[in-house]
DNA sequence: CACTTGACCTGTCCGC
DNA sequence: TGCGGACAGGTCAAGT
């Protein structure tokens, strides 16, 4: 479930491997997954990369754009290696050949992707590279194509990235740079939620909501960009409100303190790599970091690490939510 | 307009 | 072991 510092890690990756790559091809496996017409990008080189709450962003030259929502399983994988289509290349493993791709032999294995996550994108040699972000799943490190794969982006030399979506709710789309901040979900986006000033338009956006519960007013990406349900949970928590409290009733020194455990969570993510990447690699080849730093999320029945009361799991503005029901109470204790 | 609910989709998990 | 159904959750559309 790729939000704020998952999206960001992408990016970052993205950035370091792609950025003045120039686009041969772009292949949509199934409709729906590519929308716009691609066909500007062929040929243009990718200038640079930008994220704006969970949404992605690659500028191509020219003031074309690839802009990316990865929704819930959504994953952005590249891979570098003995290009398929490099005449005469070195003989190959000959790996379990999924897909109807035509010869996809860059299926590199766990180890392989483990090894060269570090990094040797070096000028014209193209080395054996895996890196993939978003959603963790196998696809992340097995061979691609498989089922979850909708599009491929070409680079030459085996240079490949694939967006793979299990459920497929997550869209790439082509357009002109211009025409991204139209977007609707762009246009109307709250401020990001770092930094200082972010405080008064959050407010100014969050009181117009009065009766809404405090967690639905902070998954609305109108009101602060790049709030999923996990960061939505951990930081009620740390500010110790619970997630069904009218923001009337909150005060705007409380509102203060959960955008600031927010933004304070979401950086602890972003500093453990977005809770993806190569952590997920890592540990026992599954599941590495993933939500190492969740407080509550997903911990129902284990003890607060504040107070110890077990935490619980109830169903708040339509969604799964994880909270300690003593140190969350409905309404304000009277004093401490 | 504020607010809520269902739909989208597929893999996984639970209970029978 | 199989099977139905609930659930996962970001965003949009349509509901009250």
């Amino acid at each position: 479930m790729p939000e704020l510092p998952e999206v960001e890690t992408v990016r970052r990756g993205l950035q370091r491997l792609v950025v003045g790559l120039p686009v041969r091809s772009v292949t949509a496996l199934e409709p729906g997954g590519l929308r716009g017409d691609p066909s500007p990008l062929i040929g243009r080189r990718i200038a640079k990369t930008w994220r704006r709450g969970k949404v992605l962003g690659l500028d191509f030259e020219d003031g074309w754009s690839l802009v990316a929502h990865l929704k819930m399983t959504g994953q952005l994988v590249y891979r570098a290696g003995p290009a398929a289509d490099a005449a005469g290349s070195a003989p190959d493993a000959a790996g379990p050949a999924a897909g109807d791709a035509g010869p996809a032999a860059d299926a590199a294995d766990a180890a392989d992707a483990a090894a060269s996550a570090a990094g040797d994108a070096a000028g014209d040699a193209v080395g054996d590279i895996a890196w993939g972000g978003g959603h963790p799943s196998d696809s992340l490190i097995g061979p691609l194509p498989d089922k979850s794969t909708r599009v491929i982006i070409e680079f030459g030399r085996g240079r490949r990235l694939y967006f793979n979506d299990q459920r497929k709710f997550g869209w790439l789309a082509a357009m002109p740079t211009i025409a991204a901040g139209a977007i609707p979900l762009l246009a109307k986006m709250g401020p990001e939620p770092f930094g200082p000033e972010a405080w008064p338009e959050f407010r100014r956006r969050a009181r117009r909501h009065r009766r809404a519960p405090i967690k639905a007013v902070l998954l609305d990406q109108s009101v602060i960009a790049g709030i999923g349900n996990i960061y939505a949970d951990e930081a009620l928590w740390a500010a110790r409100v619970h997630p069904q409290t009218t923001v009337a009733a909150i005060s705007d020194r409380k509102l203060k303190q959960i955008l600031s455990a927010a933004a304070a969570v979401m950086e602890l993510s972003l500093d453990l790599g977005g809770s993806t990447d190569r952590n997920y690699v890592d540990a026992e080849g599954r599941r590495g970091a993933y939500l190492d730093f969740a407080k509550v999320f997903r911990r129902q029945g284990q003890p607060c690490p504040r107070c110890g009361r077990p935490i619980i799991k109830t169903r708040v503005a339509g969604r799964g939510t994880h909270l300690c029901p003593r140190c969350q109470r409905r309404q304000t204790p009277p004093a401490a």
